[in-house]
DNA sequence: ATGACCCTCAGCGAGGGA
């Protein structure tokens, strides 16, 4: 089966590319984030004619993310629990379901802003929550894994240029270790090959031709338990996704598995 | 060619992204 997780930036604007990537890529489940619209006005008819259910949590113009499968869909689970709440709203940051052999996380982890705002206080926060959701999963069984946009850079090599990023968010040690929490769970990073160049950065800002000179992050993961990462025959980051008018500043991770 | 931000909601800019 192949999975995948995107940040579409908009499943508005990006429904035309959404819905022609996922018949060309061959994708049976798809982990999404930034949908940026409401649960009503979340496109699941145009998706399930072509074959995709759609569990959602998302409620307005930010955040908002979805599980698409074409392999069944079952178990959601609306909402990170035991998640924080930013300024009084527990935001529509995470969706999980069962799609046939595989159980899922599609998460759109909070950006941050910067080291010192109350965003990044609930960065850490959050994902300290998600830990604590995930870790009788990871410990399963069942292939599990939790797949989106991070909003961390797990090594220095995760970004194009490491200076960069001093004093700046997603590269701070406590965002990393957040990350290092989650592999003591037992979840494994499981990293893309790039399609070109030497290295598999998943994002590239649309500014000051951020793609062209491949100045790109490595943030948007996938972290998978034992039996998910047994089964990884494949993985690389779609840039091609990346090109063009009309494109997400983020491109899909995609996951070859054996099950 | 991959090309110099883009998204939404509100409402004719602003907030957020990272």
């Amino acid at each position: 089966m192949r999975i995948a997780t995107w940040n579409v930036n908009s499943i508005t604007a990006r429904l035309p590319r959404l819905l022609a990537w996922l018949e060309s890529s061959g994708t049976d489940v798809l982990c999404l984030q930034e949908a940026k619209t409401t649960q009503e006005q979340f496109p699941a008819q145009a998706l399930s004619e072509i074959g995709y259910e759609s569990a959602v949590h998302a409620t307005g113009r930010w955040n908002g993310v979805a599980v698409l499968s074409r392999i069944g869909l079952a178990d959601v689970v609306r909402g990170l629990p035991g998640g924080p709440e930013y300024e009084g709203v527990a935001e529509p940051r995470a969706v999980a379901a069962t799609c046939g052999p595989v159980r899922v996380w599609s998460v759109y982890v909070p950006n941050g802003r910067e080291v010192g705002h109350a965003h990044y206080a609930y960065k850490l926060r959050w994902l300290d929550a998600l830990r604590g959701a995930v870790a009788r999963d990871a410990v399963g069984e069942r292939p599990f894994a939790v797949l989106g946009d991070f909003n961390i850079a797990p090594a220095d090599e995760d970004v194009w240029d490491r200076s960069a990023f001093e004093g700046a968010t997603h590269v701070t040690a406590d965002e990393r270790d957040a990350l290092a929490a989650l592999r003591e769970e037992g979840l494994q990073d499981v990293v893309p090959r790039p399609l070109k160049y030497d290295h598999p950065f998943t994002y590239w800002d649309y500014r000051q031709l951020g793609f062209p000179k491949n100045r790109g992050m490595r943030i948007d993961l996938v972290y998978g338990n034992g039996p998910f990462g047994a089964a990884v025959k494949d993985s690389y980051v779609d840039r091609e996704e990346r090109k063009g008018k009309g494109a997400s500043d983020h491109a899909p991770v995609v996951v070859d598995l054996d099950v």
